[in-house]
DNA sequence: ACGACGAATTCACACGTGTGCATAAATAGC
DNA sequence: GCTATTTATGCACACGTGTGAATTCGTCGT
């Protein structure tokens, strides 16, 4: 009789049963500020406000509220914390793709975002299939602070899933500049520095007749590294041959075959090569080698990344490291400004790669 | 005068405000299943209810609830039902380290969660420095449905953030086994199947006095490829020399050495050599080049892991191919059957490696 | 026509945290 | 000792979603 008819005992035995039957809890439960507060003799407002650093409480009820946190080990939930704030104090990596390149970018930013204390949400796509996947949705979903995305592809205009970031005034950084009309917040590797360093590298060695293998021209690495290389010869006062360029679409074996038509040029062979990446250097050199040439007595080549196979290939493989692992730290710290202040100036910032000289170049 | 009295007002007031000042608030709000409750002229009750398949809807309203959705395009904010359901429909991935060969694991988790519509946090920490962080925080404070962790330490007995997620009730599993007195739920690398192909291979192809470089025993697969190694020799009918069996700890430069030592032994050279992964024997095989000797014909040796240096090196090597994507898929699809039934009995899954020949062993 | 029953919907509360406003307590001023 | 002011706390509502229990609505049988 007692039960049925007391306010308190029919929706706390609601509480019980639901704990008890629910299919969705199967945690032990955890305190809440609510328990401090009970234990402390407050209300549990008190107590969010000691968390939050309210300068409105008596030193007294701090000290308490603090010590019942510690003793009951308390911690909050940022799941109900995010509710509220519309955060979730996670950030999310959008990359079209898993490649070895990625992951010191991703070391970088996880490293990051641990030392920060925030959540890290990896979200791999498949920029062939889906490249006009939601970006938004995501977002939306898990309500993530802010959102860094690795862009590969070069876009001329700016992709609808782009946009709808922008529509909702979603913080976002992107790793890779976007090229294309639209200026955005980025970071990248600085191509020019890099590209530069290379060919410098090779003039002053003694080289006058300098060929590229280029990567694919729908990747913003393929764009600017060529783009980059025809400015490196022109600032080095060399001059540019189309006939001893060839795209190797990034591949070994496309690598080969254009470095077999150049090395048979009607206009003689290069004595050095530039290639956008390290793969396409090696199928360069196997070619070279495979038609009797000796690298690098009769011809140099240059790679890029600092793959660990560049470095035991034979010959090793002369390359330019970038600095992946910083762009991760430096993203997610721009991303943190941008956050700060969502209004501010577009910023890219550029990362200068090393280059490292191995047998494939003379020294 | 009406606004001040009325009951209403004031509060909406407060929202409004709220809404305009709070430093949290950045995004264009969403609809909720309150809109679309006033849009159709119901409670978000009902709203609630056809999201989740409640029969107890007529169809006629249930139709008209499904429309407004679509037209406002709603989707539910998974942080809201995170915080009553006590899931946020997530994984994590916590892994101490971020080298090359998580990132096909990571793959396979990351393509497996998007197929399933899950988010998928990841963790990784520093197995020398933090070894000892609580993992369960990473849980409670984001409330994922279950965690994976990638394992590569040998424990003899469970470790304490371990014990601390066990304690918990957290569904949990583990890619590589555990080891140690513990059983646990994993998705590993079959390290007993994989070497026995390998050993097999040589012994298959002449070799009777087989050595072997062995990695680091502090972790998981540097202990179980030994104790393959040894159960392969056994299995075969062939015999363990300690002699002709080095420590490389995984290092190129040490399983240079330790080859070096090897092939002066006293009681004669081996004619094959396994190495526990590719780093490894490529160092070998260096060591046995650099003494003079030819490789396949003087020495065969074969690695584990087939890296990508692995197929460039000159000779190319003869390694075993894990599947590691498919274990990131297998580890998601065992979670998932543990979350559904927590007090299951213990699963173990060992996926089998491919036997990839190359030049460094006889065919 | 009336009660009974089942189906459809609403009500009221919950999840854990944050915060504007009101109020209580303490302090200052005279 | 009384009011005016400051300081510390409580109250009530909010965030968006889920759900047991209560209520309303229709339908059927008598």
């Amino acid at each position: 009789m007692l039960f049925e008819s007391s306010p308190l005992t029919k929706p706390l035995l609601s509480v019980i049963m639901h704990t008890l039957t629910s299919k969705w809890v199967y945690m032990r439960k955890r305190p809440t500020i609510k328990d401090i507060a009970k234990k402390v003799g407050v209300t549990h407002s008190t107590v969010s406000r000691v968390i939050n650093d309210n300068p409105a409480i008596s030193g007294r009820t701090k000290d308490k509220i603090l010590k019942a946190m510690k003793e009951l080990d308390y911690q909050p939930n940022l799941v109900a914390r995010g509710l509220v704030r519309r955060k979730t104090h996670a950030f999310a990596l959008i990359t079209p793709d898993l490649n070895p390149h990625v992951l010191p970018i991703i070391k970088g930013i996880s490293d990051t975002c641990r030392r920060l204390g925030y959540g890290l949400m990896l979200f791999s796509t498949d920029y062939w299939t889906e490249e006009n996947r939601s970006y938004a949705e995501v977002v939306r979903n898990w309500l993530v602070d802010g959102v860094l995305i690795y862009n590969v592809i070069y876009h001329e205009d700016v992709p609808d899933n782009i946009k709808e970031l922008e529509k909702e005034n979603i913080p976002c950084v992107f790793i890779n500049k976007f090229l294309g009309r639209k200026k955005v917040n980025n970071v990248s590797i600085d191509n020019n520095e890099a590209v530069f360093k290379a060919v410098s590298h090779l003039a002053a060695t003694g080289h006058k007749r300098i060929g590229m293998i280029k990567g694919g021209m729908l990747s913003v690495d393929g764009v600017e590294r060529f783009s980059a290389f025809r400015g490196s010869l022109e600032k080095l006062e060399l001059e540019f041959d189309e006939s001893i360029t060839g795209c190797g679409n990034f591949f070994f074996n496309e690598a080969y075959e254009e470095m077999k038509r150049i090395l048979c040029s009607p206009s003689g062979r290069p004595t050095a090569m530039f290639c956008a990446n390290d793969i396409m250097a090696m199928g360069s050199v196997k070619a070279a080698m495979d038609m009797g040439l000796k690298v690098p007595q009769d011809i140099s080549v240059v790679g890029f990344d600092d793959l660990e196979a560049a470095r035991f290939f034979k010959p090793s493989i002369t390359t330019l490291k970038p600095p992946l692992e910083d762009i991760g730290g430096r993203a997610i710290e721009m991303l943190l400004r941008v956050i700060e202040n969502p209004s501010r100036p577009v910023e890219e910032i550029g990362l200068a790669s090393r280059l490292i000289v191995r047998e494939s170049s003379v020294a």
